[in-house]
RNA sequence: GUUGGAAGCCACGCC
């Protein structure tokens, strides 16, 4: 008695992509079923989790077969996709297949997927090439676009394209958010580029004193303590780490006066603890190690 | 239409 949209529902909340295809198959035998791109891009996007490839290969010859036309959501869905399967020419090739055979023109949310999956590929020229060519087609791209590309530049140590797309955000206003400003530190920080990536962050709390809705989150804070780590500084990665706990203490104190009673951690996770474990296995600082460890579980944290 | 894209640690694998 499920109506289409009910079954792209079911397909979504089937987190196991076996059974989701089971799911499918049983679908595919109800008296009038019509095939839809829903329920094909719900599973491209599960069979992606699990990094399933031949699966997404099948079901894209089953969704030529019945007919039903691939979309951008698709696209997008598929080419990070085969990014995460490893199968970077397949991304690559999605990308134009879409444009030349489909006559598809790209969304911001395509486009970037395919410049990421470029740059995981380890063609960063090539993705800046798409990206240009994006701009002379007239589209612009958005706060996640930047986050892609300066990200994609740090890790290609093009420190300098880096800057200019950060710079490039403030220029044509669009809002940085978190993720650039946490790309930016940690590009600066592996670079050894301390003072500057100290800059980044003194901007990134002054937009979180200005209410722009960018925090300094646990992410930012591993970035910092993972800096000092490597630079054998273990007394300020410490540091680090008790203000994390701090603000942690304080958050929850907060939401207990607010009456909710989620226990997740919001400034704590279990990087900030490998991180920092890390520090003092290099350090050779074995208790202290242990009774991190152990308090890890205090935390309602599990290892990993 | 509850469908798609971005940032941190370690280990392993590949070059």
């Amino acid at each position: 008695e499920l109506n289409s949209k009910d079954m792209t529902c079911v397909l979504k909340e089937l987190r196991d992509w076996g059974e989701a295809l089971q799911f499918f198959a049983w679908m595919r035998n109800q008296p009038g079923y019509l095939p839809e791109v829903f329920h094909y891009n719900v599973l491209f996007k599960s069979l992606s989790r699990a990094r399933e490839w031949n699966p997404i290969q099948w079901l894209m010859g089953e969704m030529q077969r019945e007919g039903v036309k691939r979309d951008n959501v698709s696209f997008s869905t598929l080419i990070s996709a085969a990014s995460r399967c490893g199968q970077h020419e397949s991304a690559l090739s999605l990308f134009f297949e879409m444009q030349e055979e489909k006559g598809l023109t790209p969304d911001e949310v395509t486009y970037t997927a395919a410049i990421r999956a470029l740059g995981k590929g380890g063609k960063a020229d090539q993705a800046l090439k798409i990206y240009e060519k994006m701009e002379k087609d007239g589209m612009r791209g958005d706060g996640v676009m930047y986050s892609t590309l300066i990200d994609l530049c740090g890790k290609a140590g093009k420190i300098s394209e880096a800057e200019r797309f950060f710079r490039e955000m403030g220029e044509r206003n669009v809002g940085k958010n978190e993720f650039v400003y946490n790309a930016m530190i940690d590009l600066y920080a592996k670079a050894g580029l301390r003072e500057e990536a100290s800059d980044i962050l003194r901007g990134m709390e002054e937009e979180e004193k200005r209410g722009r809705g960018v925090k300094v989150g646990k992410i930012t804070y591993s970035i910092l303590m993972n800096l000092h780590v490597r630079h054998g500084e273990i007394s300020e990665a410490v540091e680090i780490f008790k203000m994390m706990e701090k603000r942690e203490e304080e958050e929850r104190k907060t939401q207990e006066i607010a009456g909710s009673s989620p226990q997740i951690p919001i400034f704590m996770d279990s990087v900030a603890y490998n991180t920092l474990l890390f520090g003092l296995k290099r350090q050779k600082e074995l208790s202290a190690a242990i009774a991190l460890f152990r308090g890890m579980k205090e935390k309602n944290l599990s290892p990993s």
